[in-house]
DNA sequence: GACACGGATGGAACATCATTCCATAATCAT
DNA sequence: ATGATTATGGAATGATGTTCCATCCGTGTC
């Protein structure tokens, strides 16, 4: 006699000894993110790498937006608490926000997936914590309240374009299987053998391109909004 | 007998009288991608719209990427050459700058999927367009030459930070069905209910975020670096 | 100690998607 | 005319996110 698929469950799934927790599943979808991606991060590897069925991932989590933006979360949390242990009364606030500036800098170079999943999460957690940070530095630096929203604003999309850059660099250097340096190398060349009649400042640019260092850039990006709000504005 | 269920095609199929092109699949990629959003882009939503199959679709672009590289840089292309159309001679660099950033915010305005694809189309066509005519305005500008990858770097994270917000904006109030001022007058709400212990600054940002107007404060985040571009370093 | 009940679990089923395959039709060169 | 090349469209494939449901486990109740 056939029963129906579904009435019977194979006698050998034991129940696992210890239960899944929203913890769990958060951290192990960080170890898939890091060793494989964004698109490393399936329900089935996820189920796989905890020893349970996609089901039981559903009790804990809403779905896979709502996994991403948590898997962020816990990196943005991380990365925006460390570096204020350095800083005393005395520091100035254009200093700790360059602190923190680098913080998330690293923290989307070490976690590339960070970068498109805070694009894909404004006005989540994730984002409300950095505008926390990042405010409190820029209320100390005296800046007209008037001014707060267009101040943070401007710092805050210039990090998310920085975040979506270097995110999609080491997904496409992950794809071609290279380093970033080596991915870097290969679009400068592209870059300068663009038509010169076209693209004349592309071409001349690619040869900084090939020597440029994110990090020191990205910071050098900062300083200028930096410069900009402590200048006076012109009538 | 029974045969293979590949062997005969319907003698319902009809060929088209016009061919396709690489063209009008882009064009109506444009449609669809504007009527239904990112996720309204699919192969067969395509190939329904276009009276075909998807491997017909398959002859002429490579793949889906290589699909929505292309219609973003349909709508960069035209976005970077409408603005000079107004330029003189006399035109200060600046002036200029600005036209072609708020060009990019009203086409990623109304096409919302640009931002994102953007995001995800880094090194091709599309940037270089960007970085082709932005970096002339910052040559006129008078930048000293060594300094033209790091302030053409700054100026497009910005407005690729604001790309990807307003996508995300966009696709946010898409999904939950709402107008995006309606959207963000709810995002206020929320933000103005945080806890004032752990959350002071970005509850205090709550109002001015009711009230702000996206276009304007995009041009001042842009003011905001052209100044720090011509005011003078520290050291 | 038997029993019911709700919180958890895990695996099968489902709908949908990008992509590939291939028989076929149209067009072109010779 | 004939063969080759270009182009088409629909069926099959494999993978994905998500839902459904039979089952298990701990806890409190009588």
């Amino acid at each position: 006699m056939v029963q129906n698929a579904r009435s019977k469950k194979t006698s050998s799934s034991q129940r696992r000894e210890e239960s899944l927790s929203r913890e769990q599943i958060i951290e192990a979808s960080i170890e898939l993110l890091d060793s494989s991606g964004e698109e490393g991060l399936t329900f089935r590897a996820l189920s796989e790498r905890l020893a349970t069925g996609p089901g039981a991932i559903y009790w804990h989590i809403a779905n896979k937006s709502d996994l991403l933006t948590a898997a962020c979360d816990a990196i943005i949390a991380r990365t925006m608490n460390a570096p204020l242990a350095s800083v005393t009364s005395g520091t100035p606030p254009q200093t700790t926000i360059r602190l923190l500036a680098l913080a998330m800098f690293d923290a989307i170079d070490a976690h590339p997936w960070v970068g498109s999943a805070l694009t894909h999460a404004l006005g989540k957690s994730p984002m409300v914590r950095i505008v926390e940070h990042i405010g409190q530095q820029v209320q100390a630096l005296g800046v007209p309240k008037k001014e707060h929203w267009i101040t943070v604003s401007a710092l805050l999309n210039y990090i998310l374009g920085v975040a979506g850059r270097n995110a999609a660099n080491g997904q496409l250097a992950r794809t071609q299987g290279l380093v970033r340096s080596d991915f870097l190398k290969a679009v400068s060349t592209v870059w300068s053998q663009l038509d010169p009649k076209e693209y004349p400042f592309a071409r001349s640019l690619a040869a900084q391109m090939r020597a440029h260092d994110d990090r020191k850039d990205f910071l050098a990006g900062i300083d200028l909004i930096l410069r900009g709000i402590s200048s006076p504005r012109r009538t």
